[in-house]
DNA sequence: ATGGTGGTCCAACCA
């Protein structure tokens, strides 16, 4: 089974290339963020002609995410517990067995920002949603647009870095606090290049600079961990017209699907 | 150089 998370950055834009991608990498779960669409304008018969079924939870303008698997995911959920929130962050749903979580983290603004406070709020939640996920199922994989660059390795320039948004302590720890429920950043039980990212800000030339960050992450427990077999940045969507400013990151598993 | 680009939607917010 291959899982893949891509933030499209609006799917109204971004659907030739999402199919064109779909086409190339063809994986079996596609977990999108970003999506700026409401409901009623998902495209679901152009990705059902892609061979995709979708369950979705849009807004208007911001936010958007949606689960793209061969068939139509299952027991679908799109709130943390106990966390109301109108925007649209969370798309759960069980794939061939896995549960699995798309998430579009927070931004954060600036760490001085209310939107920062949301943002480790937000975490909190996702903690508490995803202990009581993983006392349930044993086949699970976190998935998504972070918002957080685990360590310095995911940061093309970390001193500059250093304290801001997406690298900050309280960040970090957050999501070392998700691991510590028992999942594992997959991405890095392999060889990697070094500067490797998965984000690059599209002012001042940060894609052809490699100026970027590694913040769309695919985590898993144990039994997801021991049958990864690899789990790779898709760098070249990122260079492609009219690009996301995220890649795609991809997972295989041996197994299932 | 404290900027820049891009999406949404047309002023201003978000990333």
């Amino acid at each position: 089974m291959r899982v893949a998370t891509w933030n499209v950055n609006s799917l109204r834009v971004r659907l030739p290339q999402v199919l064109e991608w779909l086409t190339l990498a063809s994986p079996d779960v596609l977990g999108l963020q970003e999506t700026k669409l409401t409901d009623g304008e998902f495209p679901i018969e152009a990705l059902a002609a892609a061979g995709y079924q979708a369950v979705f939870a849009g807004q208007k303008t911001y936010n958007g995410v949606a689960l793209l698997a061969r068939e139509l995911p299952e027991d679908p959920v799109t709130e943390l517990v106990g966390f109301e929130d109108p925007q649209r962050r969370v798309m759960a749903g069980t794939v061939g067995g896995v549960r699995i979580w798309n998430l579009y983290v927070p931004n954060g603004q600036s760490v001085d920002s209310d939107k920062y406070t949301y943002k480790l709020g937000w975490l909190a939640a996702l903690r508490e949603t995803l202990a009581a996920e993983l006392e349930k199922h044993e086949r699970v994989i976190v998935m998504g647009d972070f918002n957080i660059a685990p360590d310095d390795r995911d940061v093309h320039d970390p001193a500059a870095w250093a304290g801001k948004v997406l690298c900050s302590e309280p960040e970090r720890s957050a999501l070392t606090s998700l691991l510590d429920l028992g999942l594992e950043d997959l991405f890095r039980r392999f060889d990697q290049a070094e500067d490797t990212f998965s984000w690059w800000d599209y002012r001042a030339g940060g894609f052809r600079r490699n100026h970027g960050l590694r913040i769309d992450l695919i985590l898993g427990t144990a039994a997801m961990a021991d049958t990864c077999t690899t789990c790779v940045v898709d760098r070249a969507p990122r260079a492609w017209e009219r690009p996301s400013d995220h890649a795609p990151v991809m997972a295989e598993f041996e197994g299932g699907a």
